[in-house]
RNA sequence: GGCGGGUUGGCCGAGUGGCUUAGGCAAGGGCCUGCAAAGCCCUGUACGCGGGUUCGAUUCCCGCACCCGCCUCCA
């Protein structure tokens, strides 16, 4: 069995067979850096991170390419008000979603292409499209360029719309549309607009439409047609539709596979920062959850799925990580962190079928019953074998406890073999006391730890100790 | 009005025409422990409502209710 995935534009799970053998070319929407980023658009890289794990692991060589939308409306408008130039927000917002992709444990794309550096390749697209009369330049002098929806048959084929029965847009027509639906493809510079966000085009100064960049970057970075192309439900209709619209318009058979992942609601409606219902990493984090918590959170439920964000839903998922994370903690201190290992039966045919991220995990906490099982038994050949079989797959999902990007304690790494030898001295001490039978002493020590945030428990092998909380 | 998705035990969340009806969190009981902690075992017994198909439906079909997303910037 291989990967099944899900299509959007067929609304069904199918086979995912790559358009070359052994190589997989991803698109994935990024963001449009209007401001920083909340826990939904970490959901959607989290899905896509895993999806990319899961086809490496299958053996393929991905392309990963990630975009980053820069200039629009809302950039505009977002740092007019700042008293900014665009850029200069676009670029500290960009940052910062950076920051919190890595924080999350998701893999650097291969590549992650700004909508301002393809100007010319979405001039060259536009150019094509007007030669073969699938757009057309504004007749009112405004140097704007809109893609004639009625010349593109398939239109509304993605996202099932069917075109007449639309509700019209509250805002009206626009005059130098054609028809209403029409979108556009170049956008002519306003007068209030600053010239440093317009840039010269064969039918006047302007910038681009909003979806034009998605199709330029696609063809620049993995050719005329490719594997899979994901992003939010939420872009399903207008953006994917009219990216691929105006792709195979220009004659680019583009994507194959439609991957669309599920939204983060808040309060029962989507999180959004037009709605102001929005949570982020250092909310996050100011709860106590450590980043790879709220991973653990957002990749469990299945990819399509909705989630509604509690509190609680986050506390108990990190309950959860913190189960598979002590087993994993507990082995590696016997018998060493080993290497990520073969990857049960169980867990493949859910990450197979369209990324049940969900079955998957039910396969992970069985092993790491066992491994605990074994591992109290003095089992150590089966305890070892479940660490790194746990390891492998929660590997593929960036979850994997031991690896450097989530075992190390960061700046205070430095000062454990210190802590562990001053805590070694107070063990002393109680293993002593207890050797005496003095109870008393022996919990004294226990909570002078416990006051200092350092966890101690007696084990097979000795005591052990932890940091509260971490 | 059009298109799509959802409603599973205290909570989160998979899944299936019956068979052993995931997994986690929380709760109760037990084992282990000097006491703990961690771990292990056991317990709860669910599929929005109303019809239909079927020997049998939570799972398929129809209707209804409610919720969410899209049709307008949005991951």
């Amino acid at each position: 069995m291989s990967l099944r995935l899900h299509d959007t534009a067929t609304r069904s799970v199918r086979d995912f067979v790559p358009r070359v053998p052994g190589e997989v070319g991803i698109y994935l929407c990024g963001l449009t850096v209007q401001s920083p980023p909340h826990i939904g658009h970490l959901r959607s890289a989290v899905n896509y991170d895993v999806l990319r794990r899961w086809l490496m692991r299958s053996g393929y060589r991905v392309t990963f390419i990630r975009n980053i939308t820069d200039v629009d409306d809302k950039v505009l408008t977002n740092s007019a008000k700042a008293g900014e130039p665009f850029w200069a927000l676009a670029y500290s917002n960009e940052r910062i979603l950076s920051d919190h992709y890595s924080r999350l444990g998701v893999l650097d794309p291969t590549y992650e292409p700004r909508a301002t550096g393809h100007i010319t390749e979405m001039h060259d697209l536009i150019a094509t499209l007007i030669s073969d009369g699938h757009a057309y330049p504004a007749e009112d002098g405004s140097a704007d360029v809109y893609f004639d929806v009625k010349s593109f048959d398939r239109y509304g084929h993605l996202s099932g719309q069917k075109p007449d029965s639309m509700q019209p847009a509250e805002d009206g027509p626009e005059r130098a549309k054609h028809d209403p639906r029409d979108f556009a493809l170049w956008k002519g510079a306003k007068p209030d607009e600053p010239v440093e966000a317009q840039w010269p085009s064969p039918w006047g100064r302007g910038r681009p439409g909003w979806h034009i960049e998605c199709s330029a970057m696609c063809w620049r970075y993995l050719g005329p047609e490719f594997d899979i192309h994901g992003g939010g439900l939420d872009l399903v209709f207008p953006h994917h539709e009219n990216e691929v619209a105006q792709s195979q318009a220009a004659g680019l058979p583009f994507a194959r596979f439609w991957v669309h992942h599920g939204l983060l609601n808040l309060g029962g409606s989507k999180m959004s920062k037009s709605d102001g219902n929005v949570i982020d990493l250092p909310s996050i984090m100011a709860l106590g959850v450590r980043p790879v918590e709220l991973r653990y959170y957002l990749a469990a439920p299945q990819y399509r799925s909705v989630i509604d964000y509690s509190e609680e839903a986050l506390r108990e998922a990190a309950s959860a990580y913190r189960r598979i994370e002590n087993f994993a903690e507990r082995a590696s201190e016997r018998f060493g962190a080993g290497e990520p290992g073969v990857l049960c039966a169980e867990f493949v045919e859910a990450m197979d079928d369209d990324l049940n991220t969900s079955g998957a995990l039910g396969a992970v906490h069985d092993v790491v019953r066992e491994g605990n099982t074994a591992l109290a038994a003095g089992e150590d050949t089966t305890a070892q074998g479940a660490l790194a079989s746990v390891r492998g797959m929660l590997d593929v999902l960036g979850l994997d406890p031991l690896s450097p990007q989530w075992s190390s304690g960061g700046s205070s790494e430095g000062l454990r073999p210190v802590v562990d030898s001053l805590v070694a001295l107070a063990l002393e001490q109680r293993a002593a006391a207890r050797t005496r039978k003095d109870w008393a002493a022996a919990d004294a020590v226990r909570d002078r730890l416990k006051q200092a945030g350092v966890v101690t428990e007696d084990t097979a092998h000795g005591p052990r100790w932890t940091i509260e909380g971490r």
